[in-house]
DNA sequence: TATTCGATTAGCCATAAGGCTAAGTATCAC
DNA sequence: GTGATACTTAGCCTTATGGCTAATCGAATA
């Protein structure tokens, strides 16, 4: 599972966008139809097709069609591999916050202000 | 505060690339100078600067001259505004997972993998 | 069966991203 | 004050992004 961080590459870059960040907090309340997301939007359908196309393929979310009618649902693990990549980062300056925080508090001791 | 909303594309959008998070998971440990940061990659020093750039324009890393040296640290509220953003996503999905579970379950009968 | 409706494909366009080289500026070390 | 060091600026190139229109395809419906 290499590929893992190419993945994060995508999600983060299809989380990059307001309307497709719109349309992950739309599916996390429950699955829609294409239409139905893009109905909020002032935006012509294949414009609003590519963003769905890249919440897609960046694992983001998931899309079924059904007859005429494409179902489109959250997928959970793709923001999980944000938190994930999120918590290691928060681990990571958290460790060295009492370190820091010396630092800090003796630079004040001889600087002042704030 | 309505530019929450633009930040986060900023701050996404840094994220989507690999050498930036490797820029913010290097400061995570402590801070350091442009060239120290640049040292590991593969890459002229100004497409390293531009990855700086966008680090720092959008919030996620701050920086100082002083002399010829540029130092840079991270900036924690950048990552704290995707934690808030993710939160309530959690939120969201969380408050329905009973029936998501469902639809889920049913679907992943048909499609996806890995 | 003819229409309409939901989605898709194909192509065009402008701008941004991510890389480069070459040349410039401002310290710092001698 | 010469030269090395650490960035910075300017400009170029290629590909990706985010938008559009027009035309197509396959269900559903009248």
């Amino acid at each position: 599972m290499a590929n893992r961080i190419e993945q994060l590459d995508g999600v983060f870059q299809a989380l990059a966008d307001p309307t497709r960040r719109a349309v992950v907090g739309r599916l996390g309340k429950g699955p829609a139809s294409i239409s139905d997301l893009a109905q909020p939007f002032d935006m012509a359908l294949p414009s609003f097709m590519k963003h769905i196309g890249m919440l897609e393929s960046s694992g983001l979310i998931r899309t079924q069609k059904t007859g005429r009618v494409r179902m489109c649902s959250i997928e959970k693990e793709g923001l999980r591999l944000v938190e994930t990549w999120l918590s290691a980062q928060r681990a990571l300056w958290e460790a060295r916050t009492d370190r820091l925080e010396q630092f800090v508090t003796k630079s004040q001791r001889k600087g002042s202000s704030s």
